[in-house]
DNA sequence: GATGAATGAGTATTCATTCAT
DNA sequence: AATGAATGAATACTCATTCAT
């Protein structure tokens, strides 16, 4: 995997630039597809079609190239979050908006998925990142009254993992858009919405997409 | 550790009993000390106070004992469930109470949490064993009126996933009643409570206890 | 090399023993053949015959097999040195035969000669072990009046270093009594003897053996 | 380092030469530092504030540059000895002064103290270069009627031994100019001198600087 | 000539698994 | 059945060396 998320990401760049975009592309695509623990570094070398030595020249071990390669997504991924939600001011819609098109991203880069997923368990605070715009959000839920919560990390987490379900069950058994717009109902009952209003706050934020 | 819950379970049994359970209970504090990935044999094995070998006159693999200790947890965590909730028929409050109940009985047994939570992510049909009791609590509170939801399988893992993650934080920070109660809260609202509700319903219920 | 001193020097022993003597055995040799620094863990075990992982069954590293290798060369060095010399009483005479018996019994067995050396630079405090019984004899012949010195860990590091010197000519260019007894007339020079009572005192006592 | 030793030496010279000179200087400085087995090209560069691959335009590999940097040591410590030497005749005079000026000026270069003494290990005729001074005042003290001894390459050895561990020591322990007296003195005896004549030879000699 | 990224052979180390006792 | 020493495949990591720019 020479071309993927980092090395097209690349403006300019020298051979060291590509290179290295190279090696973190190419650990994106092994963990999606061997999982996070079963990563080599050679697999990682081998699918950048380079030598084994090459990685050294641009990280410490694998840690550094996960931790790398986590960071560049959740940014990418709040990067794109952001683009599609600038105008939306009503909390519930911007919520709801969220977590669909975040399922959405996720989805649509499985190489992206596993990252995220696993880095969810052995980089907690990674998610902080994306994390930031959900409790934004959320807080301005509660000034708009429109949700009967209290802002706390616990319940950021909960939520999360709502939304790590979704994607998860997705990856494994394909995509079903009927369990994100659960999803997306579930999280507003979590919020304090009434099942029928839930109901009706996704279909109709999610029609409007 | 030669004793630990295996060990106990043993009513008569021979040496070969004797040695299994042995392993198995290792295997539990192993996990629970040092994470399922870095599980090795020789720490089972040694942590059991026994001979490196002797670990493959019992099982085939790694993933044997694991497994085996995984399922003998469930049915151990399933069996406390029942003995307290015999006698509740309403739907809602035997849920809050297996919540409840669920949370406390493997923060108690720490060297179950962990492999309750990693066997999660690795053997996706072990939590089967326990969601079929929550299954039917939620299938009892849709005839009884009292949930407003589809009962799938997805559900019953987004369900699951909140508890995780209030097992997984106090298991981290430390044991909170407040964040069980919230969480008890947050699944009835993912059930189709209001606010307001779920709170009266988790004080009722948690109070009697 | 299964049989060399360590495993010689075995009595009973059970399988570990005698494979952890044939690891050191087999470092003596390598060592002798290729020097300490090009000393490889994969020499060690294929010299002994064993698998490349057998020598983490016995020894945490490299520095661990050279220090205990080493030790027990000095030990045994020792061991040799102190049987010839119960006897004598006159301190040149001991040293004369110390200094003799050193050289002959190092270039004997080069195995032991090139850690001896090596070590010398590596592991300072290993010719201590050695070094004891020299500074007993100077200490002796300084209390007997036939020697003209302060006894400094310094000049026994002199003394040392020619008798080094000795060792490292003939392991290289062949045994060669004679530089033996030059070198000790030299020591006795650097004990303050002229070098005539040198020369006599040399005669005299390795010609008596 | 880009200027030691070998940069200084340079009167004209090229960008070449200026190279060369650094990459000379810099593998002074790394083998004082880390000794020479651990001595790593990419240390030598990076020493020199130069790129990893200068270096082979330069030298053919690790033992040529050490070789030449010893060399040019060697040279110069000869003719830093010549010069203030040029007026003595008196062969004993000349031995004690010699011995002093050799251990003072590799004390107060631990660049090249660090290469000297590896080297005497691992590039045996280098020692040569310095010998040759050695050499011809042992004959001359012959000749002269001073030193009762036989000037064989041996003995040589076995005088710079003596030497190498003044410097050693020194190295470690901080210059302490008792040592170097003590060594004077035991040269003086393995010459042949008395211990009282050799400590008033020293006396004398040393006084006098 | 200098650069420095890429190379890959070489080496250390771990650990599941086997098997003779 | 238990033992535990031996095994060796798997893997990480280093560093001298090459070569395109």
């Amino acid at each position: 995997v020479r071309f993927g998320h980092f090395r097209n990401q690349l403006q300019g760049g020298g051979k060291r630039e590509r290179t290295r975009a190279a090696l973190l592309d190419a650990t994106l695509r092994v963990v999606a597809e061997k999982g996070m623990e079963a990563l080599k570094i050679s697999d990682i070398t081998a699918t950048a079609d380079l030598a084994n030595g090459t990685f050294y020249n641009h990280f410490e071990d694998k840690d550094e190239i996960l931790r790398e390669a986590a960071y560049g997504i959740a940014f990418a991924i709040s990067s794109q979050l952001d683009n599609e939600m600038e105008a939306i001011t009503d909390a519930p819609t911007r919520v709801v908006t969220a977590t669909r098109n975040f399922i959405n991203i996720v989805l649509e880069k499985p190489d992206w998925a596993a990252v995220m997923l696993d880095s969810a368990a052995h980089m907690p605070n990674l998610q902080e990142n994306v994390a930031q715009y959900l409790r934004a959000d959320l807080q301005l839920g509660v000034a708009q009254g429109k949700f009967d919560i209290e802002v706390t990390p616990f319940l950021l987490l909960q939520f999360i993992a709502l939304i790590s379900v979704a994607v998860t069950v997705q990856l494994k058994n394909g995509i079903t858009p009927q369990l994100t717009a659960e999803t997306c109902e579930n999280v507003l009952r979590l919020l304090g919405f009434s099942p029928s209003k839930a109901r009706k706050t996704v279909a109709a934020t999610l029609a409007r997409a």
